[in-house]
DNA sequence: TGGAATTATACTCAATTTGAGTATAAATAA
DNA sequence: TTATTTATACTCAAATTGAGTATAATTCCA
C-alpha cells in the first residue's frame, strides 16, 4: 500500500503507436512528416493524460488522429518500456515510461514520404529472396566478436537469430533488435550513450527517434506471431481481394515465401472467406475476389493462419 | 514531442504480480498476508521509482522480495492497465497505472494462508470435473439479462464463453472476467462503483482489492496460452518429477483433463525432459523421474505443450 | 491468328501428427 | 494370492501437412 511520496520525480506516459499497412508487396509504417527532412523519423505518439484520456486508447487514437490522420483498424497493445537510459536522457526531466501500441490499416494512402517500407529499419528481417546475405557478411561476424566477450548471451543470440542448426524464427524480431542494440552495432545505441556502441553504426538498418525502432520491432514480431493463429491479416486488406493478394500479403508480413496450392488449400478450409463470383483482370488467368466475412471472425477464433514455407523468390526465377 | 504540462495531475506506476505456483492438483497464487483477516487479499505490489528501479522487473523484484520473500523463475510482463474508475479513486489523488506482472514459482512453502486456490477467484474456470454447474445455474442466465439490454457485447460473450456451439477457450480467462465486470455480476464492479453493479455478487468467486483480480485473470490467461507454445510449465516443476506429476501440473494449469498415454508420447517426444534412471515409491507402479533439460529450453523453442484434451474426471470414476 | 507465357485452380500422394483406444507390466493392499 | 492401482508400451484410423503434378483461363506478341 505504498506509495511514492511527493517529490520524487515525475512519471510521464508516452503512448506511441506503430501503424502498419501493406501497399502491393511492401510492408508499410505510418511516420509523421517533420518539417526536418534530415533527421531520423518517428512514430506518433504523445502523452497520456488521464484528465483527457479515460482510456489509454482513447489517448493513442488522439494523437495519432492529430499527428497522421490514419483510419485504424485492430489497435492492440505491446509492451510497457520503462528502462533507465533507453528513452529521454535530459537530466531533471520526469523519466519517461514508453507504452508502445500495434495498429493496423488498409489505407496506406496519404503522403508516399511518411510511409516507410518497415524493411527498410530491418533488413535483416526480409528472408522472401533467401537469406540475406548481410547476415553472414555484417552481422554474424559483428555480433560473435561480440559475443566472444559475453558468453552469457550466446544461448540467446543462437535461438533469436537460428544459428548452429537452429531455425530462423520470424516472430523474434524484437529478440534481434535487442541483441544488435546491447551489442552496440546500431545507431539509437549510440545515441542512448552504451559505452560499448559505434559512433556509425555497424549493421545497415534505418534509425528511428526515441525507442521507436524498438517499439517497431516488438510491433513486427507480435503481428508475425499473431497472424498464425489469428485473422488479423484481414485487418491488412481491402474489402475484396484475390487469394493471390492475400498470400503476398502474408509473405510480406512474414518475410518469408509460401507454397502456394498449400496456402489456398489451408485459406479456403478456414472458412473465412467468402467468394464474390467477380473477377480481378491482371495478366494470366482472371483470379476470383474474395471478401472477409466479418461474421466468422468471432465463431471461428482459433483457427488463423498456419503457414508452411515455399520455395523462396529466387529459386522460382 | 508534445509533452504534459506542470500542474496535470501526477501518474503513479503500480508494479503488481501474480505469483502462480502448483502444489499437489492445486493451483495456487501467492498473496500478501496483511493484519486483517476479513479484508479481501492483495498481490505484492509497490510503485515504479524510476531514480531506484533501473527497469521495472527490478522493482517488481524488490516489492516481491520485501512483501513475500518468494523466489522467482519465469517472470513476464502482462499488460499496463490504466482505464480511469479500475483502480484508486480517491479524488484529488494522482491517476493510479498499473502494470501487472506474472511471475512462477516452484516453492509454494510458507505460510499456508497466503498461499489461495486460484479456482476460490475464478471457480467457472475450472473444468477438471466437467463443465462446472454454475455457469448454467447462474452464470449465463444473469449474464443473459444483460445481453439482452447490450447486444453488442454479444458476440463476445459467445466468443468468451464458447456458447452455441463455440467450444470453451481455456485461454480466455481475462475476457470472461472482464464481461462478468462490464454485466456488474463480480464484487469489484460494485467497489468500482459501476451503476449496473449489484450490492451483493451475483456470481460467485472471491475477490481482491483493486484491479488485483483482473491481473490475476490476466496471468491465468497468459499461461494457459503459452503453456501450448513455450516450455513454461517446468518452472512450475520441482527438481525431478514423474509424467504423472507433469500431466497433473499442465490440468491443474488448463483447468481441464488430459489424454494420458498421448500427453506422455508428447512430452517424450519434445526431448525436453531427461530420465534419471530413479524411481518414485507411491501405490501402484514405480513412475521414473525425469529431470528438465534445462539446455534445450534455447534449443527447441517453438515445441511447447500443445495438449489434446482427455475424458473429464468424472467420467473415469 | 496461334502459340508462348502467365497466372489460377484442382487434384494427388506419401509422411507425419493426432485422437482414442487396447494390452501389459510392476508395484501395493487385503 | 488375488484384486487394485498406477505406469508404460503399442496399435490403428482419421486428419493434417508438405510437396508435387495436371490443367484451365487469360494476355502477349510474333
Amino acid at each position: 500500500m505504498q506509495h511514492s511520496k511527493p517529490g520524487e520525480p515525475q512519471i510521464l506516459i508516452d503512448l506511441s503507436t506503430a501503424i502498419i499497412g501493406t501497399d502491393g508487396g511492401t510492408f508499410q509504417c505510418r511516420l509523421v512528416e517533420d518539417d526536418t527532412e534530415t533527421e531520423t523519423g518517428r512514430l506518433p505518439f504523445g502523452p497520456f493524460v488521464p484528465d483527457q484520456h479515460r482510456t489509454m486508447e482513447i489517448g493513442l487514437r488522439q494523437w495519432v488522429g492529430e499527428q497522421v490522420g490514419v483510419g485504424l483498424g485492430h489497435v492492440e497493445q505491446l509492451y510497457t518500456f520503462a528502462d533507465r537510459g533507453r528513452q529521454h536522457t535530459t537530466p531533471g526531466a520526469p523519466h519517461v515510461v514508453s507504452v508502445g501500441y500495434l495498429a493496423l490499416t488498409n489505407q496506406t494512402s496519404g503522403p508516399k514520404r511518411a510511409w516507410r517500407d518497415i524493411y527498410n529499419f530491418f533488413p535483416w528481417e526480409d528472408w522472401r529472396d533467401g537469406e540475406p546475405s548481410m547476415l553472414a557478411d555484417i552481422i554474424y561476424p559483428a555480433l560473435d566478436s561480440w559475443l566472444a566477450l559475453h558468453a552469457d548471451r550466446r544461448a540467446s543470440a543462437r535461438l533469436a537469430f537460428g544459428r548452429h542448426g537452429l531455425p530462423w524464427g520470424e516472430e523474434y524480431v524484437l529478440e534481434r533488435y535487442e541483441l544488435l542494440y546491447e551489442a552496440g552495432l546500431i545507431a539509437e545505441a549510440f545515441a542512448d550513450g552504451r559505452e560499448n556502441a559505434m559512433p556509425t553504426p555497424v549493421v545497415p538498418g534505418e534509425a528511428l527517434q526515441l525507442d521507436h525502432r524498438r517499439i517497431l520491432a516488438t510491433a513486427v514480431g507480435r503481428l508475425r506471431a499473431k497472424l498464425k493463429y489469428r485473422p488479423v491479416i484481414f485487418d491488412l486488406m481491402p474489402q475484396t481481394f484475390t487469394l493471390t493478394q492475400l498470400q503476398h500479403t502474408a509473405e510480406t508480413v512474414l518475410g518469408v515465401t509460401l507454397h502456394k496450392q498449400n496456402f489456398r488449400r489451408l485459406v479456403e478450409k478456414s472458412g473465412f472467406l467468402e467468394a464474390t463470383g467477380k473477377m480481378s483482370k491482371a495478366r494470366g488467368r482472371p483470379a476470383e475476389l474474395f471478401k472477409f466475412r466479418h461474421q466468422e471472425r468471432s465463431e471461428r477464433p482459433l483457427a488463423g493462419l498456419r503457414v508452411s514455407s515455399g520455395r523462396t523468390r529466387t529459386s522460382e526465377a
